[in-house]
DNA sequence: TGTGGATTTTTTGTCGACAAACAGTATACA
DNA sequence: TGTATACTGTTTGTCGACAAAAAATCCACA
């Protein structure tokens, strides 16, 4: 007669699944800025919020580390890394770099199952904009994209520009908080643009229009990030 | 009086230096073919051997599957990644990308003090193309371009690079312990041509060489696939 | 009141131990 | 003989506790 454990902790869990738990939460927290830039971390108390041991929770914050999402000085305090605003400029040409790249790979090595996807975040996005909700668009547009890449089936792009979307997602979300600027709907039909090359495999139109449409994106942070600039030198 | 602890463990350590340990030596270990792919890591073996508890082997784990050089099956074992030889397309679509990117960067963001530790890693490849040391020509090329990456100073180029220099030198290993070729002259003359063009700042002209030296490669690369493919089929 | 050193406090890194999950083997049964 | 189930062994995931390191605090002394 197999026995059951009559006393279990008040939220029982499955064997691995602590860490993956607490890494999703944190990373969303993190790029959500729930968790603003620069704020300490603490495991005693991130262990008594999942009810689970330091163990796990430290083997989240070892890969939140590896990717670069938190920093943590040797004996002492670990905090959520921070936004680098003097260097935006490597940020905005492997940006650029990646739009190119992978759009152009998505034109030469698709399937049709990956035009639905693209469609779908397509279809989210262009909702986004109508209903002028500035974080779901940074959201359906990073998903957007990021569909493409699956598309272009180059596992180095797709991981690099990942990367560089969830640094966006953090570094635009404290623009758009502010500014209730909305994209324009140019954005819309350019990605309509993109989707017809890369439906007809036409890879050099369809990097020709993502690097187009990447350097819209960076025009309008960068004037964005000059006007931010000036108000604080009024100030 | 405060007093020294009597015992000690047979090989004492600073604090937070075993992990890195652990870390390197397997990093080194697993680039450097001496672990294969696909072989078993037991983490109670690694403990033994390092005179460590399992927690720090595990955390230096941690950061080597987050990098995607082992791998772990949940609850079940982990072991080192293999090389995916069928793919390889895309492994050279992002050397090939990289070589540009990060030398056209360098010719712009350069400083004088970059040049040295470029030419220094040139001299280097330079006496192992000399020596016929194919081992030693795969590691001194790879610390070459990625001096020349550091030079242009785009953080994402640079580790994109570096895994995929990384990921080369496990890749080519292979081949060179079996075929002692040579790399060509060419090679030493190609980076002393990319070399003026960095220094002149002249950056179409520092692309367009890496592009050329970076087909170069592949094409080399490609041949032996092939004639390793030939073999095989004809055993 | 200010400063330097000793002391306490807090947080991290490491340890040994235990329990869960899985693979392989043995065993019962048809 | 073949198959399903129980058993055993091995490896991983988690835990609580302790020790080291750095910061914060206290305290003596000028």
């Amino acid at each position: 007669m197999t026995k059951k454990p009559e006393v279990s902790r008040s939220t029982e869990r499955k064997r691995g699944s602590g860490v993956k738990m607490v890494y999703d939460l944190l990373r969303d927290e993190i790029l959500d800025l729930v968790l603003s830039p620069g704020s300490p971390i603490d495991e005693v108390q991130l262990a008594e919020r999942f009810n689970m041991s330091r163990t796990p929770i430290r083997e989240a914050l070892v890969r939140l580390a590896g990717e670069g999402l938190i920093q943590t000085l040797p004996n002492r305090s670990t905090m959520v890394s921070n936004i680098d605003y003097l260097n935006v400029s490597p940020y905005f040409d492997a940006m650029v770099l990646m739009y190119r790249a992978t759009t152009r790979l998505a034109a030469e090595n698709h399937r049709e199952s990956d035009l639905a996807a693209i469609r779908g975040h397509q279809a989210a996005f262009a909702a986004a904009v109508q209903a002028q909700d500035a974080l779901a668009m940074i959201a359906t547009n990073a998903a957007f994209h990021s569909a493409i890449a699956e598309a272009g089936r180059n596992p180095y792009f797709l991981a690099l520009f990942n990367r560089i979307l969830d640094e966006g997602r953090r570094f635009l979300r404290l623009y758009y908080q502010s500014y209730e600027d909305r994209l324009p709907q140019r954005f819309v039909d350019e990605h309509e643009a993109m989707i017809d090359a890369i439906v007809a495999r036409d890879a050099d139109t369809a990097e020709q229009l993502a690097r187009a449409h990447a350097n819209q994106i960076v025009d309008q942070i960068r004037s964005l990030l000059i006007s931010e600039r000036r108000l604080e030198i009024a100030l």
